[in-house]
DNA sequence: AATAAAAACTAATAAGTGTTAGTTTTGTAA
DNA sequence: TTACAAAACTAACACTTATTAGTTTTTATT
């Protein structure tokens, strides 16, 4: 049969995960056999193995790979001068826009984490631990700074996340809500409430 | 081997579904294999089926349970009177309480409604998508009746139930907030905001 | 103590899992 | 055109899966 056929700047292995990925998310990673996912690429499944070492590893791809983009945005924007509500605002808009763009990728690091093997479960929370602490300090340095009411930090970081990761929703809903009006309206519920 | 031990109240079907809503939850629908389950209930496998008819057949008694209580509690607030705001509180309050009192059960219902055979999937993602348009049109009463700011409604109704949902999260920093500050700065940041 | 039903057991099935070994095809560069 | 490496293939592996059949044990009732 015909190779798998990479674009220009993508691999084999791209194209596998990618394709593991969407099916990751909408049958979960035990439930998506390696046959369906070579399906998905065009090929049978040992062939999957010139391009990857095991299931498991596409998996450990992905999680880390959105990992990675969160920790650096995050690192990006606390070198950021400008209040601390801003930052947030920022943070927010950037998790929006991450899962209206990479949905299954984020979908898939959200969900299906805890079939990850060591050493890599570990490393992973570990990231994960990190980023909500740094973004609980920002919450209490914006307190501080009477920019934000007080709130129990972790209760409004929980919030936060929350409700960007609940996005995954919006995806089956998407006609009846444009992303701009989503966005906005979002950050504006998340930062100055509903009540009147 | 000594035959499953149900309390006073409980069958030993409920014991069943206890037990396999943890393990659901930890490991996933398909993960989780029936002699794990038979394995908590302590008995072979094969028993299992003097008790119920399929492993699907125990994820639809978790999935339907939950939804039917949420379903049910929203009758009862509708026929409240009261602000709309109030009302909006009152849900996100039983949805926090829900979320801590029946962790398992709620968190399996969220995450592995995937794995619903038909007729079972398609009749609980019509009686959610019958319970977010309820939300939505309590939002829109209260936009009219101007105790909401102008937002679109569906995006509240969205970072509501995220938010509620996330909640899952803080069961493993428990001890971190108390369960009163948890609920009471919940609502404030969802109904308030977190800007000055 | 005998009976009958409920519920446990063991053994087995067919299907599906990730993965390996060994072989053939494909595409590129000499 | 030949040679070589990359990547496809088929066949098979050892295991695990949910589930069934048939049998024995347990428990409660007469």
């Amino acid at each position: 049969m015909a190779k798998i056929n990479p674009g220009k700047n993508t691999s084999s292995k791209d194209v596998i995960i990618e394709k593991a990925a969407a099916l990751f998310r909408s049958k979960g990673f035990t439930a998506a056999s390696m046959r369906e996912i070579a399906d998905a690429v065009g090929v049978e499944a040992p062939s999957l193995y010139n391009h990857i070492g095991s299931k498991s590893e596409i998996l450990q791809a992905i999680c880390i790979k959105v990992a990675d983009e969160f920790t650096s945005h995050l690192s990006l924007v606390e070198k950021t001068t400008g209040s601390k509500i801003d930052l947030i605002e920022n943070i927010i808009r950037f998790h929006i826009r991450m899962m209206l763009d990479k949905y299954d990728e984020i979908y898939v690091a959200n969900h299906e984490w805890k079939h990850l093997k060591e050493p890599f479960l570990d490393s992973f929370l570990n990231q994960r631990r990190g980023y909500e602490k740094k973004l609980v300090n920002l919450i209490e340095q914006g307190i501080k700074a009477k920019e934000i009411k007080k709130i129990n930090p972790y209760v409004a970081v929980l919030n936060i996340l929350s409700a960007v990761r609940g996005l995954e929703f919006w995806h089956r809903h998407k006609k009846n809500v444009s992303a701009e009006v989503l966005e906005n309206d979002m950050v504006n519920h998340l930062l100055k409430g509903i009540a009147n």
